[in-house]
DNA sequence: ACCTGTGGCTGATCAC
DNA sequence: GTGATCAGCCAC
C-alpha cells in the first residue's frame, strides 16, 4: 500500500489535483483544481462550519451533535453558515464555554471533507510566479516577474500607478496558483499595497477579482517572533522565501543575514533575483508541498503554521471523522529535558561519536509514551506509520532513476522527518488538545536513563567519555584493539529492543570547551564548530575568525601560534585597516520599538544598543529585523548603547571605531582560551 | 494573532 | 567589583 493511501495522514478523501479552497458565500466554498489538460476547474461546495464545545449556547441556525466518548469537548456545534459561526464564537467566548473553533474556512472545509491540496499533482504543474521589485526613493520603479515554465518579464514604467496596473494585469493574465517572493510579506507586498493606496489604485489580484487583502500577523520561528502583514489573494497562495530561509536556519544556523543576496550567495544560487527566488523556493520548500497534501490547511498556511499545530489538526481531523469527542489542552507544567554533561575540557585525540538513532521517537514507540487523551490511538499509529514510511521513502529514493521522482521522494522523506521529530514536542505543546506532559516527562526521563547507561558501559570498557548531549556521546575509545572491535556490538547488546546506537563518526581531534560547545577536526582537515560561545552570530566577525583560527591551531597541535594570532589581530584593530564588517555586531530585535520603550519606562529591561539606535535613527524596525552597529569612543570601557553607531553611519574617512574597546574585547577572548594553548602538544596522554 | 520542547553559554546592564 | 537579571543565540 502506498503511503498516500494512509487516510489518517493524507486525509480520507483522495480527490486529486486541488489547488485552493476559498470561502465563496455565507455557506459555500469555491474549490479550484488543475485539470489534466492544464485548464483551471472551479466548483462550489456547501460549508457548514463546526466548533467543538464543552457545552451549548442557544443560538439560531446552530445544531448540536453529541460526540462519542467522554472527552471534554463532547459536542459538535454545526452552523448553517459563516456569519452564524462568527456569532457562535463570540457567544462561546462571552459565556466562557470551552471550545475549539478554527476560524479559517479552508481549514474547516478540508478538515471536514478529508480533502487536501495538491494530491496527485506533480510539483511542476503548480503555476508559480516569482516577483521582485526595484524601489528607489520609496517609489517602485520596476517589477521583475518570472514563472516556473521559463517565462520572465520586467515591467518598467515611470508612472508608478501604471506600473502597478501592469503588474495586476500580468497576474490576472498569468493566473498563478502560487506567488513567490523574498521578503514577500514585509517588503514586496507591503510596498506594493502601500504605494497602491497612495495613488488610489485597487489591486484585484484574486481569482474572483477580489482585492489583495492583509492583516497584521506574527510568525514564531524558534526563539524569534517576527511581525508581518499576512496578505491573502482569493484562490492563490503567497510563499515567502525569507520565511523559508528563517525556518531552514533554525536547524542550520549558518546564515549571517536573511536578505536575498546573502541567502542566495550562501546556497550558490546564480541568476537574477526572481530566478534566485524560484531556486530558493525549490530548495527550501519541497517538503511544504508534501505537507500541503497531508494537513488540512491551505499551502500558504502550511508554510506559516507551526508543526505542533499541524499535528493537532491531523488528530482533530481523524477524531472528527470518527465522531469522537476530543480533550481540552491539559494544564501546562514544566518538565525536565535531555541529559547534558561534560567530563573533560581541552584537546583530545582520536575522538569517536555515537548516538541513539532518533532517540525520542524510538522511546515513545518502545516505551509507550503516548497522549493519555488519545483514546483512538491515532498518535501512536501515525508515529509508527511515519517511521515506516520514511524508511520506505528513503529506500525508494536510493533506487529512483529520474530526477523528478528523486526530488519527490526526497521531499517526502524530509516531510516525514519533520513530522516525526515534532511528535515529541507536541506532547509538551501547551495548546495541543492531546498534549500530555506526563508522557513528555517519561520520554526525557527514559532518554536520560539510556544515556547514563551508555556512558557507564563505555567507561567500563575503559573509554574516556568527553561530552554528552541528549542522545549522543563523544568519547575516546579504549586503548585495546579487541575492545574496539566489540564496542559497537557490545553497546548495542546492552540496549533495549528498538533502541539503536550508531557509531557514526571519528575525529582526529576535538576541542571540548563547555557543555554544548566544542570543535572537531575531521580527517579531511575540516573544522566543525558547535555552540554559542564559539560561533554565535552574536559575536563580532573578528571574534568568530579569531576563535576559528585559534581552534584550528589548538586542534593541529600548534597552540603556540595563538599568541601571534592575537598580536596580529590587535595590530589590525589599531591600524584600522579591516573592513568595518569585522567589528560589527548584528542583533535581531525581538520586541517592537514601542514594547522596548514601555519596558524601559517600567524598568522591566535594560537599555540596549540596537533598540536605542533604531529609536534614534527613526527607522521603522520591527521584531525580526536585524541591526548592525559598532562602538565608537576612545575609552575601553564605554556603555555600548551610548556609544553605538549604525553600520551605515560608518565612513572610511572618519574611521571612528573605538580601538581600545575592540582590543580589550580581543584580549578578553584570548585570555579566556589561554590555558588551552599552553597545553603541551599532545602526546595522547590526555586521552 | 500566533505559538513544538528543555538545557546552556555569554554579553550587557544595573543595583548593590 | 560582584552578583543578579535579561536578552539573544545555540545544541539537541
Amino acid at each position: 500500500m502506498a503511503f498516500e493511501d494512509n487516510q489518517v495522514l493524507f486525509g480520507h478523501d483522495p480527490e486529486p489535483r486541488l489547488l485552493a479552497v476559498e470561502l465563496a458565500g455565507p455557506d459555500s466554498v469555491e474549490l479550484f483544481a488543475r485539470a489534466k489538460d492544464g485548464s483551471l476547474l472551479r466548483r462550489t461546495e456547501p460549508l457548514h462550519p463546526v466548533a467543538w464545545v464543552t457545552g451549548s449556547v442557544p443560538l439560531e441556525r446552530v445544531e448540536y451533535q453529541t460526540l462519542k466518548g467522554q472527552e471534554a469537548l463532547g459536542f459538535l456545534a454545526v452552523c448553517d453558515d459563516w456569519p452564524t459561526f462568527t456569532k457562535l464564537r463570540t457567544a462561546l467566548r462571552d459565556a466562557g464555554i470551552g471550545n475549539h473553533a478554527p476560524a479559517d474556512a479552508a481549514q474547516q472545509f478540508l478538515l471536514q471533507s478529508g480533502k487536501t491540496l495538491f494530491k496527485g499533482l506533480p510539483y511542476e504543474e503548480l503555476r508559480r510566479l516569482q516577483v521582485a521589485i526595484d524601489v528607489e526613493d520609496e517609489v517602485i520603479r520596476r517589477v521583475h516577474l518570472a514563472d516556473n515554465h521559463g517565462w520572465s518579464s520586467t515591467l518598467e514604467n515611470p508612472d508608478e500607478r501604471a506600473l502597478m496596473q501592469q503588474l495586476t494585469e500580468a497576474i490576472q493574465q498569468h493566473d498563478p496558483d502560487v506567488i513567490e517572493g523574498h521578503d514577500l510579506f514585509r517588503s514586496i507586498l507591503h510596498h506594493i499595497a502601500g504605494r497602491a493606496k497612495r495613488v488610489r489604485l485597487k489591486l484585484p489580484w484574486g481569482r474572483d477579482g477580489s482585492l489583495l487583502a492583509s492583516r497584521a500577523s506574527r510568525l514564531q520561528i524558534a526563539e524569534k517572533t517576527i511581525g508581518y502583514p499576512k496578505f491573502t489573494a482569493y484562490g492563490r497562495h503567497f510563499v515567502d522565501t525569507y520565511v523559508l530561509s528563517q525556518f531552514w536556519d533554525v536547524n542550520a544556523r549558518e546564515l549571517e543575514g536573511f536578505g536575498l543576496a546573502e541567502v542566495a550567495a550562501h546556497f550558490h544560487l546564480e541568476g537574477t533575483p526572481v530566478e534566485q527566488t524560484r531556486a530558493l523556493a525549490d530548495l527550501l520548500g519541497g517538503s511544504l508541498y508534501i505537507q500541503a497534501q497531508i494537513f488540512p490547511y491551505g499551502y500558504q498556511d502550511v508554510v506559516l503554521r507551526g508543526n505542533a499545530t499541524k499535528i493537532d489538526a491531523l488528530l482533530v481531523r481523524e477524531y472528527f471523522r470518527q465522531g469522537h469527542s476530543i480533550p481540552l489542552p491539559p494544564e501546562t507544567r514544566s518538565f525536565e529535558g535531555g541529559y547534558t554533561d561534560i567530563f573533560f575540557t581541552g584537546i583530545a585525540h582520536n575522538v569517536w561519536h555515537c548516538d541513539v538513532a532518533s532517540l525520542y521517537p524510538s522511546v515513545m514507540l518502545q516505551f509507550g509514551c503516548f497522549p493519555v487523551g488519545d483514546r483512538l490511538g491515532i498518535f501512536r499509529g501515525l508515529l509508527s506509520d511515519l517511521r515506516q514510511f520514511r524508511l520506505e521513502a528513503k529506500g525508494k529514493l536510493k533506487q529512483a532513476a529520474d530526477a523528478a521522482s528523486r526530488h519527490y521522494l526526497n521531499a517526502l522523506q524530509a516531510a516525514f522527518k519533520i513530522l516525526i521529530n515534532s511528535f515529541y514536542g507536541y506532547l509538551g505543546f501547551a495548546q495541543g488538545h492531546f498534549a500530555d506532559f506526563e508522557a513528555a516527562s517519561r520520554v526525557t526521563q527514559t532518554g536520560r536513563d539510556l544515556l547514563r547507561g551508555m556512558v557507564q558501559w563505555l567507561r567500563d570498557q575503559n573509554a574516556n567519555v568527553i561530552e554528552i548531549d541528549t542522545d549522543g556521546i563523544y568519547f575516546v575509545p579504549p586503548n585495546n584493539v579487541e575492545a574496539i572491535d566489540n564496542l559497537q556490538s557490545g553497546l548495542a547488546s546492552t540496549l533495549p529492543a528498538g533502541i539503536d546506537v550508531d557509531f557514526d563518526a571519528r575525529y582526529p581531534a576535538m576541542f571540548s570547551y563547555k557543555a554544548k560547545n566544542y570543535a572537531l577536526l575531521t580527517s579531511e582537515g575540516d573544522l566543525i564548530i558547535k555552540g554559542g560561545a564559539l560561533r554565535s552570530r552574536g559575536l563580532e566577525k573578528f571574534q568568530r575568525l579569531f576563535l576559528e583560527s585559534m581552534m584550528r591551531h589548538l586542534l593541529e597541535g600548534e597552540g603556540q601560534k595563538v599568541a601571534e594570532l592575537r598580536a596580529d589581530f590587535e595590530a589590525h584593530i589599531r591600524a584600522r585597516d579591516w573592513p568595518i564588517e569585522y567589528l560589527l555586531k548584528t542583533d535581531t530585535l525581538q520586541d517592537s520599538l514601542a514594547q522596548y520603550s514601555r519596558k524601559i519606562e517600567a524598568s522591566a529591561r535594560n537599555r540596549s544598543a540596537p533598540y536605542e539606535l533604531a529609536l534614534r535613527s527613526g527607522k521603522r524596525l520591527q521584531p525580526g529585523d536585524q541591526v548592525s552597529y559598532y562602538i565608537t569612543g576612545t575609552k575601553k570601557s564605554v556603555a555600548a548603547y551610548e556609544f553605538a553607531k549604525l553600520a551605515e553611519e560608518w565612513t572610511q574617512e572618519a574611521r571612528d571605531e573605538n580601538v581600545e574597546y575592540y582590543v580589550a574585547k580581543l584580549n578578553e577572548l584570548a585570555r579566556k582560551f589561554e590555558p588551552f594553548s599552553r597545553t603541551e602538544p599532545s602526546t595522547g596522554l590526555l586521552f
